[in-house]
DNA sequence: ATTAGTTTGTGAATTACTTCACAAGCACGG
DNA sequence: CCGTGCTTGTGAAGTAATTCACAAACTAAT
């Protein structure tokens, strides 16, 4: 199959947040002009983004909203229940482990680490903070699938060494540095400095 | 000025932040090879980066870090302090509020708000939690530059609305849901969602 | 001074992404 | 069952972003 970019991949998931609403909304087919119109893209885009995984409409009447989602969710991998660990229980850490989100899209978060002896052994809801040193093994019982990791800058990369090591494929980054990990493994980045950057720059740069 | 890409912009913020690390090391000069290196990207990327805005290097030489650091401070417009206010005081918006990493990087939390009657009033490290009524009127005496809008899902296009009406060019949004906004105000996306998916994607399609 | 060794800055080439534009397919009404 | 009105799916065209490749400029050493 041909290789997807990255951008593609998050319009599908925004098309498929829509399609949640519309059904919500009781329609039952939706345009690629209205899914455009949403995500404030085109419709020829909106269209070229599914051809690329298989003919999902019906000329002269649009998609059906409830096959499109189920498509959709296939796609992007969302039929199955994913397991997650935390790595880093600090602010961003405590935040993400209480997001109801998560498990709503089937992401399960189910362990959390640190590798500070005060944090350890500290509860959150159902789940208590594990040592970093104990992810390895952990990870041989438990397939982890997904790491988010939220740690300092300075421990990243010691951490995520770690979360490799322990065969986990993909990682969410909070850290504000760049990850470097073997090509097999998928990493995306979140980071808030950047995007207030990004905002600071728009509006020192506007009507020029 | 040429139009500039977003994923230029976001570049600009990665080696600032690479730079920053260099001068720590000690470091006075850098190549854009050595950039390019930490960032995963070509230094012929970083060049012509850099080349958009200017001439900083020296041939055979490279950057001198704290004038390259000075020059993408001033091109992200992080030379003056910026003004933000969080708009919705639950889990994210109080994370938010508490993170260090803003100040530091001159992007000043002065106000919360919020539209839950439970919450206005509450008291955050040295803020109070206002309503979300009062956020034009408080506009008018302190300019906010950037508007964080952590609400949930339904009620966030009645809170842009305010927030724009309120005069706010800038918004950095983790509502899972597209903003419809004039076209002088600026919108960052971080939806947690849409990277999962991604990873998930990720996960889903290798080795096809 | 001259040479050897680097590294920038930038047109040209390439690759990737988006939009255009239209034939083909389907629903519905008469 | 034929025409009208929509909307999809997709090559072709157009636009944007990235990488190539090399002359120009600088350092340092002899």
């Amino acid at each position: 199959m041909k290789r997807i970019a990255e951008s593609t991949v998050r319009r599908l998931s925004l098309y498929l947040s829509f399609l949640e609403g519309i059904e919500r909304q009781g329609l039952k087919t939706v345009s690629s002009d209205e899914l455009a119109r949403l995500g404030g893209t085109t419709s020829a885009q909106v269209r070229k983004d599914l051809s690329l995984f298989g003919s999902f409409g019906k000329r002269g009447l649009g998609y059906s909203v409830p096959e499109l989602s189920e498509k959709l969710r296939e796609i992007l991998g969302l039929g199955k229940q994913w397991c997650v660990c935390i790595i880093g229980a600090g602010k961003i850490g405590a935040a993400l482990a209480r997001y109801r989100g998560f498990a709503e899209r089937g992401f399960n978060v189910t362990a959390v680490y640190d590798s500070d002896e005060a944090k350890i052994g500290k509860r959150w809801e159902s789940l208590t903070v594990r040592p970093i040193s104990e992810l390895e093994k952990d990870a041989a019982k438990q397939d982890f699938d997904i790491a988010v990791v939220a740690t300092p800058a300075e421990n990243t990369a010691a951490v995520v060494k770690q979360v490799v090591r322990a065969g986990i494929k993909a990682i969410l980054n909070f850290a504000p540095v760049q990850l470097s990990v073997p090509s097999d493994v998928t990493v995306r980045n979140v980071n808030m400095a950047m995007e207030l950057e990004g905002l600071s720059f728009a509006l020192s740069n506007r009507s020029e």
